[in-house]
DNA sequence: AATGAATGAGGATTCATTCAT
DNA sequence: TATGAATGAATCCTCATTCAT
């Protein structure tokens, strides 16, 4: 979508361009971002953002589709196939918290999308964001009920969407100020949010998704576990 | 924090303001708005608006704190307290999403609240929100788990915290764009949101709850526990 | 030119009115008083300052006019037409320093209607302002002349015409930031304007006029003097 | 202090933005004169002057002292530090005049640094505006003592006080309309203020001066005095 | 391909004046 | 007569986008 010339220019430049973007966009939201700014930061004249994008929504746009990759990249990358669902769930909570920590921007750009006036990008970004998680957490719950480790009667589509819904308000709390704010009142934090109280909330999250998954315990021996 | 001139005018009028803001800001987001454009609608003069606030903000910041004030009597009208907590839970579930149907607007501004740029906002309006909820949602569960109806060993703070999570997720999904996106993509659905799929949602969602703050049940002895 | 109404409200409030605005007005310049603000300072609605005055030009046209009215019996009050032209002209100097010190508005009027964008308001005041002046000075030497106290070859109009622009740049250090700079520079004052420093100031401006008027020391007895 | 964008646009365009913004700053005023004619009288689109200058007043500021510059340059231009006292300040009289009088634009604006409400500009311009008249005038004075061509008893300071007074009351007497007026009030002109009647009260106010500063004159000893 | 000056629609806010109560 | 809410023209400044160099 971005003009060829942005293929054109070198590496280096086009990534100090998008990560200045992103973290603009991010910071600013899409309207309050100035593209004289943006420039000026990224090193470029304000006339070459439109040799390599047609508009702001262009930049926009390719600015969120770049974020999502890099951050699949980074929540996906190192998962083993091998592992069960309850692995792999805890792979993606762990890493995507970390991702998130280190290049918050790109989850802010996330959340953006949802917000007032942004309905165009929605249209054009939310499915394509969505599909990839869905159908990925769809996948491990169906072939953890297979193997006897989910329980048989989950509505497979439901959990993927409340699982999926607890990432959102978990990632989202290490980043947007509301959210933040919202943590440290529910969790009453008084102090500064430190790792450790978010790691324990990592864990406790995990925790209640496998209390929830996993299958009833065997009838005739409700008794004597744990 | 508005004028006193604000107080002075025919309520009818001012109520037209207030939803036409309320409806204005929700759909376009606070800096897309145009005052000139709600001045309109709401049927004033564009310098009737600075009669009433001192500036767009303010009249931001009062359009959802009285958001805030409605949607909490609209959820937390007609609980009773007698009920116990999966009751008042289910309540405010219900009622919730009833009053997001058909007021949409007040949900709008709340996840606005946590978009980019949006942090002056968030400073002022997030805790005065979040409180009140957390304070509920935290008393009921312990309640429910001096009642014996809640398991002992929840982590009520915690518990409070992504029960919230679920409702905002839910909520979302009635009204924003991007969450409607994703909510048809997890649950597959195809035409139209209709009205059953949504509350089949909602009832999952709270057997979802449910059978998390439940006490493991031995079956045969529910009589005699603590 | 006032309308009648003004005549009929209590004078203290009028006066009151008249002198806020004619404090905001030096403060402010026309342009940048506000109505409403003038309003609200003299304890007055809005609206009632146009059932007094039927603009704000007409208004402050009648604070400069009325401002004139006080300076003059200000400065001429207490004269004796018996003294000769230099005690008249000191006389002059001082009451129009004291004057200006304990009501610097009406200085600040006056100087206002030669600022830019004033012409309307020129055209309606100044001759008005000056004709006053101009005859009382021009009388008084005229006078001075016949009484051999003033040199016979002086051309009066424009003795009358530098001894007030004297008069005018003194008053205008009084109160002017920017004439108040300029004697600092030129006086080469470091700290506060004192009251001893306008002193000196005025008494050596009234020596220069002296000078200047006296008729030329009798040619026999150019030896000897001083 | 304007921004470097307007050393990069080609002189007679800057040259005609600036000499249209002094001519209607003088006019006007800097309240009443507005961005948007300011842009149109000067060809230039609206939007560029904010690239030119950060504000309405960087550019009221530029253009008083590139004002200041170019009278300076008019009036001591030419100027032979050889001539004595009473030939420097003739001079400075009458290049100020004609200066005056083919740029009224240039007094106006300093006169209206001491109007109402303009404290800012004058707390930026005054000094610097008068520093250097001030400088001048009692190095001359000085130098006029040292040679025995002034009074020796004369007070440096004041003197070049009241002259430089009597100077700023002339100039403006050829461009404000207020002093305009005040001027054939006083000397009494009826028709139009030609300029035989300036050259004349020029000569007059310089022959006043002289008057003032040259050393009492022992007629047949002007030898051996100090 | 890169630059940055030029453009002008757009948008928040002010304020003199009007007028219904 | 007093009041102050209502009005909307006026004004400063921003910023996405264009285009000549």
């Amino acid at each position: 979508m971005p003009k060829e010339t942005l293929q054109k220019i070198k590496p280096a430049k086009r990534d100090k361009l998008l990560s200045e973007a992103a973290r603009l966009f991010a910071q600013r939201g899409y309207a309050a971002t100035d593209m004289a700014e943006l420039a000026s930061r990224a090193g470029v004249a304000k006339g070459s953002l439109y040799n390599y994008f047609e508009s702001k929504q262009e930049l926009y746009l390719y600015v969120c589709r770049q974020g999502l990759e890099l951050s699949r990249r980074a929540v996906y990358g190192g998962l083993d196939p091998a592992w069960d669902v309850y692995h792999q769930l805890e792979h993606i909570f762990r890493r995507g918290a970390a991702f998130v920590r280190s290049h918050p921007e790109y989850l802010l750009l996330y959340l953006n999308v949802s917000a007032a006036g942004m309905e165009p990008f929605a249209e054009k970004l939310s499915r394509q964001v969505e599909k990839h998680t869905a159908d990925f957490l769809k996948a491990r719950l169906a072939e953890g009920v297979a193997q006897g480790l989910v329980r048989a009667d989950l509505n497979v589509n439901q959990a993927a969407f409340w699982i999926n819904g607890l990432y959102i308000i978990f990632m989202a709390s290490l980043v947007s100020r509301h959210f933040q704010i919202r943590l440290r009142e529910y969790l009453e934090i008084k102090g500064r949010l430190n790792m450790r109280a978010i790691d324990e909330q990592l864990t406790s999250t995990i925790a209640l998704i496998h209390s929830v998954l996993r299958p009833a315990a065997p009838a005739p021996a409700r008794r004597g576990r744990r």
